[in-house]
DNA sequence: CACCTCCACAACCGAGTGCTTGTGCTAGCG
DNA sequence: CGCTAGCACAAGCACTCGGTTGTGGAGGTG
C-alpha cells in the first residue's frame, strides 16, 4: 500500500535537511562529542550566524539538543542513529562508484 | 576523522535528491515493480513532464534504471537498499512522535 | 553599573529549484 | 506516408533557501 502523504511529507523533509554540507559537516563535527557554537564555527572557518541558523535547523528536526552552559551554548547529538543513515549513503555512494571502475576498466 | 569535502558534497546530494516528496512518492510506487511514465503520471494526478523531470533527476542519481519498450518507457528500482533509509527515517518520525505523546500524556 | 562575550533572531539578496507551458523526437498504426 | 501516442528537453515564472548584514538579549567580568 502507499504511503500517506503527510507521511511522505515528513520524510522527504527530514531527507531535505540532511541534504546541505554544512549541516552533514555539523553533525560530523558533533560526532566526537558535544560543542559550542564558536567551536563549531572556528572548525568550520563559517560566520557565527550561519552555523547558529543550521545549528537551529538541526535543532527544529530534533537532530541535536540544545544546552545554555555559562554564556556558551552546547550542542550535541540527539540519536546516533542519524550516522547509520549517513553510513548507509556513503556505502551507496562507494557501491556506485566500484560500479564505474568496473566499467572503465573494462573498454569496448 | 573528519569528512572529507567532496564526499560531504556527495552525501548532501544524494540526501537532497531524496528531499522531494514527488520524488519519495515515485520510489514508493516503483517499489512494488517496474512502471512507465504514464501509470506513474496517473497515480499520481501529476503532469508527464514534472513526472518525467523528477524521474529524470532519479536516473541521474543512479536510483533508478531507464528501459525503452515500445513506445513507452519502462522505470524500475535500482538498489532496494534505498527502502532501508526511508524505514530507518520513518522510524526516526515514529520514535520523535511517540516521544511527544509521552510528553503531552504527563502534563506539569 | 558599564562593558564585553556569546549567541539567536530578522531583514535582505542572489542562487537554486519545482512546476508549468511549449516543443521536438521516436515508435507503433492504419 | 500521415497520424497519434508516449516521452524528454528547454524556457519562463514563482517560490524556496543559503549566506550575509544588522541588531538585540542573556550572561559573565571588573
Amino acid at each position: 500500500m502507499p504511503l500517506s502523504e503527510p507521511l511522505v511529507d515528513l520524510v522527504a523533509q527530514r531527507f531535505r535537511v540532511l541534504g546541505e554540507p554544512m549541516r552533514i559537516r555539523l553533525l560530523d563535527l558533533l560526532r566526537e562529542g558535544e560543542a559550542t557554537v564558536g567551536e563549531l564555527q572556528q572548525a568550520l572557518g563559517a560566520s557565527q550566524q550561519n552555523v547558529s541558523k543550521h545549528l537551529g535547523i538541526l535543532h527544529g528536526a530534533g537532530m541535536v539538543t540544545r544546552a545554555k552552559r555559562g554564556t556558551s551554548v552546547v550542542y550535541a547529538i540527539t540519536d546516533d542513529s542519524v550516522f547509520d543513515l549517513c553510513e548507509q549513503v556513503c556505502g551507496g555512494i562507494r557501491r556506485q562508484l566500484s560500479d564505474m571502475e568496473s566499467i572503465l576498466g573494462q573498454p569496448s
